[in-house]
DNA sequence: TGGTACATGTAACATGTTACATGATTAG
DNA sequence: CTAATCATGTAACATGTTACATGTACCA
């Protein structure tokens, strides 16, 4: 099974294309708040795929409008990119979680660092939480443009959230208690 | 607060030389095993990071041995950066799931494809939890050493990949269900 | 004696991050 | 008139991936 290799930061901008011209600063706005929490995307690799598949005839830059905002729409070639990517093998996931380091290395630091940085932690991920509530929330409403996939995303979200937050509550404590044991 | 910037991937290595010599094939075996499930660690990067940390004086190389084997072992420059970066401010996770980029965009594919795509995942994850509780289980009971932080680093796994199996149960199927709403 | 595991490394490329530089437009 | 927001872009660097090239030692 071939496995995905085409830039998947590049085709989801063609993704969000499919919805209408957008600007390089629209599709950095649109991609951190749809995919930001699963998939990074900086205002640097935004211009950069632009161009690049503006030469591979993926995309095509409209008039400049005002502030010399620079509209790009999709092209059939992008439109065909984009489902032959959306159709092939998504690879499997990866995280990078520097916290995980700090605790595997837990023995060579004090309990009270490893602790506060644990606290501090938990409360970025319950804020996370707090967020997905809200706009799940609003999803739901329909105060918030949705549809079925986008309500799983954030469902996704959320699921992983309360892992994390289940382990800070059940196992992280053991780490910092204040027994002599090892 | 300053974050980590540093790079972990060779602060790693070093805090698994702590532990003794090891050659560069020992040390991608070693950070595979032990933080590969939350820390990509390619052999290209560990030769590579090595030589820079020799260098920058943070690991000397042995005599070689059998087979042009290279052992490294740290030196205290290398214990003191070491040291330091573990006890910065450990920098927020990221996760890159294609996965879910298949799925935010689901509706230009067809059910049938989604609902391979999301079976075929569940698999690997249902796999990984196996994993996960088999190596758990050898840890409590001794057979594979270990310390309360990578029983912890373990728990970590199964709870992450406990909220992804809710998901494929709970969640998911929504998305391929073959009613005609939308 | 042939396959597997051990062992090191380079080359080329892809992707991602940080920082900077520049300017237009709008709202208060 | 000034601060915030909109808008584009480059430079330099850091990190990560894939593929290749090369050779040693052990074991069946």
């Amino acid at each position: 099974m071939t496995s995905r290799s085409v830039n998947a930061t590049a085709m989801s901008l063609l993704g969000f294309l499919h919805e209408g011209p957008m600007t390089g600063w629209d599709l950095v706005a649109t991609a951190q708040r749809r995919i930001g929490n699963f998939w990074s995307v900086t205002q640097s690799q935004v211009y950069r795929e632009l161009s690049s598949m503006a030469q591979l005839g993926f995309v095509e830059a409209g008039e400049v409008g005002a502030r010399d905002a620079r509209p790009y729409s999709i092209t059939d070639a992008g439109r065909a990119a984009f489902r032959e990517w959306l159709a092939s093998e998504p690879g499997n996931p990866t995280i990078r979680f520097p916290l995980l380091l700090t605790v595997l290395f837990g023995r060579y630091l004090p309990d009270e660092r490893l602790r506060a940085f644990l606290d501090e932690h938990r409360a970025v991920h319950a804020r996370a939480m707090d967020r997905y509530e809200d706009v799940l929330a609003k999803m739901i409403s329909g105060e918030q443009p949705s549809d079925k996939y986008a309500i799983a995303v954030v469902q996704f979200g959320m699921a992983y959230e309360r892992a994390l937050l289940d382990w800070f509550t059940n196992a992280a404590p053991a780490l910092t208690e204040d027994s002599a044991t090892d």
